[in-house]
DNA sequence: ATTGGAGAAG
């Protein structure tokens, strides 16, 4: 009796949203309907579920309106995808009237309605519910210890746990992810190693907890162990990399990723942290490279991208293009505000930082710790000394705790300004360890303004402070002491690692000093597997020594070990980009 | 046909 139209958009409408190609099937539903063919409930459960996984409010309200006209009100599929609907945009009340309204509920019925109380926090009727229900499936059981572990009731949740009749992977998921929720990251790998069937949900979480918690090491083992990694898998991976400062690793695996045999395309998430890497690096080509990518295989930018790519052009100096991104965003929020604010500040444009920081809060979004920093190292770089103390002490006003940035900063703004007295109480009234940074700004404050005490009292400080950090900043650079440096270097208790050779041997090349930038260098060549940059230092320095016969033969070795190219690192360059394919 | 579990930017 159905009109063949009918028929085949109803069949296309079902298999777009079965692809989960959601916003496609919902355009394809109100298509049908606009042009008077009418649905029938396959169809309209199958748009309707379209407009709750995109939670098109609007879509699935329009749609029980026409299901009310078309009578199918007392279809128990499209009763339940209703209930369904509602629960996902979070109107529990109608989801409940629609739900009482069914008469011969089935398990989806209840699972839906469950799932909704759980995802809303509202555990108690999630848990009134659950004891309805005569008839429980391993879906009911995971809603309810899902619901607990979230809550962070890991006693309820694990009770419930060993209570089910019938467990399976995501049973196990939820525990874990509500041990890792709370910090009980022992507990959580306990779980995971007890858990009969991993699967990539396990990994992930693990992974992303190692990452938070700063093990990454625990982190790469539990990757290397999986055997067939997807996209999801090389995110977290990659992300973990990126957030812990490891950005050529980050970049590595990226890399590793499209290379593979598996055939991996990356999305917009892995774009995301592969920029955050590069950032961290300076390297701009990426950007570049990264565009050209996206529009080739069409990732669409969206603001967690174009805040990543703001956040990379003022590192780079580019600040007209952050600006034309921040611009072009969707929704300001806190991290692009402060991405932006930041950016300015690096970049000297303290009016500009200020006035985003005024459009911020009168947005009423709350600053955090780093958009402090941003505003800071803005009201620094102008030397607003008076206004940048006020915007630290302000800091609490937000609940915020100041950092040892925080410090660092304001302590080179009053040091700068000569107020160095003030800047030497700011350190001794700090509630946290100052680091070396802290100490170097002022010791170098103490230099340009030839106060000696304080100078000395810096020195003594900051060189106890390097003791145990696995740095040598670079104020040695400024000082010349050079030898100082190096026994410090010596005498260090921890294996320093090629940026602190690499920071001696900057001062070397600085102050002429050949003799210990060779043995700068040779730690640095030992370190580090690229080391081509510290090569063309060492080079420069023999060239200013006018010991041409040493730059000729370092020249050599640079070219014998192709240390010029980077091994593994085809996208950095942007020529190659085109070659790329992508299907 | 309709239900549960995961990853991102400063």
């Amino acid at each position: 009796m159905q009109n063949p139209d009918t028929a085949s958009t109803s069949f296309t409408i079902r298999y777009l949203s079965q692809q989960g190609k959601f916003p496609e099937a919902l355009s394809l539903y109100v298509q049908m309907h606009g042009s008077g063919l009418l649905p029938n409930t396959f169809v309209v459960s199958s748009a309707l579920k379209a407009s709750a996984r995109i939670l098109c409010k609007v879509g699935g309200v329009m749609i029980h309106g026409q299901v009310k006209k078309l009578g199918l009100c007392k279809v128990v599929f499209v009763q339940t995808a209703l209930v369904d609907f509602y629960s996902k945009i979070g109107d529990m009340e109608v989801a409940r009237n629609v739900f009482d309204e069914i008469t011969e509920r089935n398990m989806v019925s209840w699972n839906s309605i469950l799932a909704g109380y759980v995802r809303c926090g509202d555990l108690a009727m999630a848990q009134n519910l659950f004891d309805e229900m005569l008839v429980r499936d391993v879906v009911s059981w995971n809603s309810m210890v899902f619901g607990y572990a979230r809550g962070n009731d890991m006693e309820k949740a694990c009770t419930l746990f060993r209570e089910m009749p019938e467990r399976n992977p995501a049973s196990w998921n939820a525990m874990i992810a509500g041990y890792v929720e709370c910090g009980k990251i022992e507990m959580a790998r306990s779980f995971f190693d007890a858990m009969p069937r991993r699967n990539n949900v396990s990994y992930i979480t693990m992974i992303s907890a190692y990452s938070k918690y700063g093990s990454v090491e625990s982190a790469i083992e539990l990757f290397n162990e999986k055997g067939e990694k997807d996209l999801l898998l090389y995110n977290a991976m990659i992300s973990s990399f990126a957030q812990n400062n490891r950005a050529k690793e980050a970049l590595q695996l990226f890399d590793e990723m499209l290379q593979s045999n598996a055939n991996i395309q990356p999305d917009g998430m892995t774009l995301t942290s592969a920029i955050s890497a590069c950032s961290q690096l300076g390297d701009l080509k990426f950007g570049k490279w990264i565009e050209s990518y996206m529009s080739k295989s069409g990732i669409k930018m969206d603001d967690h991208l174009a805040t990543s790519l703001i956040d990379l052009y003022t590192k780079c100096g580019h600040i007209d293009k952050a600006y034309d991104l921040f611009h072009s965003l969707q929704k300001r929020d806190l991290v692009a505000y402060t991405a932006m604010i930041l950016g300015c500040g690096i970049n000297g444009r303290a009016k500009d930082a200020i006035k985003l920081f005024e459009e911020m809060m009168n947005a009423n979004i709350i600053p955090n710790q780093v958009t402090f920093t941003g505003i800071l190292t803005a009201y620094n770089h102008v030397g607003l000394v008076k206004e940048g103390y006020n915007c630290f002490m302000s800091l609490q006003k937000y609940g915020l705790v100041p950092t040892v940035d925080h410090y660092a900063i304001v302590v080179d703004l009053l040091g700068r300004a000569g107020q160095l007295e003030d800047a030497y109480e700011l350190i001794k009234s700090m509630h946290v360890q100052p680091h070396a940074g802290v100490w170097g700004a002022l010791l170098l404050a103490c230099s340009l303004h030839n106060n000696v005490e304080l100078a000395e009292v810096a020195a003594i400080n900051l060189f106890e402070e390097m003791m145990n950090a696995n740095i040598i900043p670079n104020q040695v650079t400024f000082t010349g002491q050079l030898e100082d440096a190096y026994e410090l270097i010596k005498s260090m208790h921890v294996q320093p690692h090629a940026g602190v050779w690499g920071a001696l041997l900057l001062a070397c090349s600085l102050h002429n000093n050949v003799e210990l930038a060779e043995v700068a260098a040779k730690n640095c060549f030992e370190l580090e597997a690229d080391s081509s940059g510290y090569h063309s230092l060492l080079a420069n320095i023999y060239a200013s020594a006018g010991r041409w016969d040493d730059v000729k033969r370092l020249r050599g070795e640079i070219e014998v070990k192709g240390l010029a190219k980077i091994h593994g690192a085809s996208w950095m360059d942007c020529d190659k980009a085109g070659s790329i394919e992508i299907n």
